[in-house]
DNA sequence: CACCTTAATGCAACTATTCGCAATAGCGAG
DNA sequence: CTCGCTATTGCGAATAGTTGCATTAAGGTG
């Protein structure tokens, strides 16, 4: 049983209807190298087929980010980038100066997230976090 | 010397000019309670400048982030909140379920930016964080 | 396979926010 | 006080994302 059947059944599952729409997002979802943005799954299937309407991209992710199959950052540009939820969760650490983005472990949040609990009985859920600030060379580079 | 009066010097010397515009759009947020929209604050000033453009207010709130007076955050709905920036940092935590909004101290915040600073050399720079999940209440309800 | 329920789609209109540009107006220099 | 430089404004157009609604089609039932 392939990945995609996996996903597949999991929609089932949950009662969602399998589209040719969904297919195709969920496949432009899972070849893209880390983030996409729903520009860039529109025109990706667009390619097979071009009557796909951007509400449709939107509400699909809607739907896949609620299933905890995809998650939505706000990376400091214009447009949400959406990226495939796999085992290893992590986060980004994006520079203020060189926009450089680098991966962190999700150790820290998920220490983050239990003393949050334990202080104010609140159960954080931090699918992603994006973390602005300065990277070391930058801060180097300043003096 | 007033705060306003402390405001309008910082702004001077960063360079920035003083117009009206600016300083009603400050008083706007200086006075909401908590957070305001960029809705709220062009409505506000529309009172009293009823000319007062939507890019203005946009501009103007860029700014004053950057000098980091005011912070802007997502909260959820469509539209970003902002906030006076004022000696008590603190962060939200927003519930999921019944969307009420409690307060998070910086402390963990700060806490999290250290470690941070030590695994990754990566100054982490979070002036405004609205963590989501859900709240003790809620999960009481659920059983 | 034909039928039915209702989720999902496409479209068009709408909201929040951004951007380019010509006109305006702070404010420092003389 | 006037002049000039240029930051800032208002406008209009553009972009990302959302929403209401009539139409279509997934997928369960007989």
């Amino acid at each position: 049983m392939s990945c995609q059947t996996h996903t597949v059944q999991t929609l089932k599952d949950a009662g969602h209807r399998l589209t040719p729409q969904r297919l195709l997002i969920l496949s432009a979802v899972r070849h893209s190298e880390g983030h996409i943005t729903a520009g860039e799954i529109l025109d990706a299937v667009k390619q097979s087929y071009p009557y796909i309407d951007t509400s449709t991209v939107y509400r699909t992710l809607d739907m896949l980010k609620q299933m905890r199959l995809v998650s939505e950052t706000h990376m400091g540009g214009d447009q949400h980038h959406y990226e495939w939820v796999d085992a290893e969760r992590h986060h980004h650490m994006i520079c203020h100066d060189c926009d450089r983005v680098a991966s962190m472990d999700d150790s820290f949040i998920e220490a983050l997230g239990k003393q949050i609990m334990n202080a104010y009985d609140f159960e954080a859920d931090i699918e992603h976090l994006a973390v602005f600030g300065i990277c070391g060379d930058c801060r180097n580079e300043r003096g």
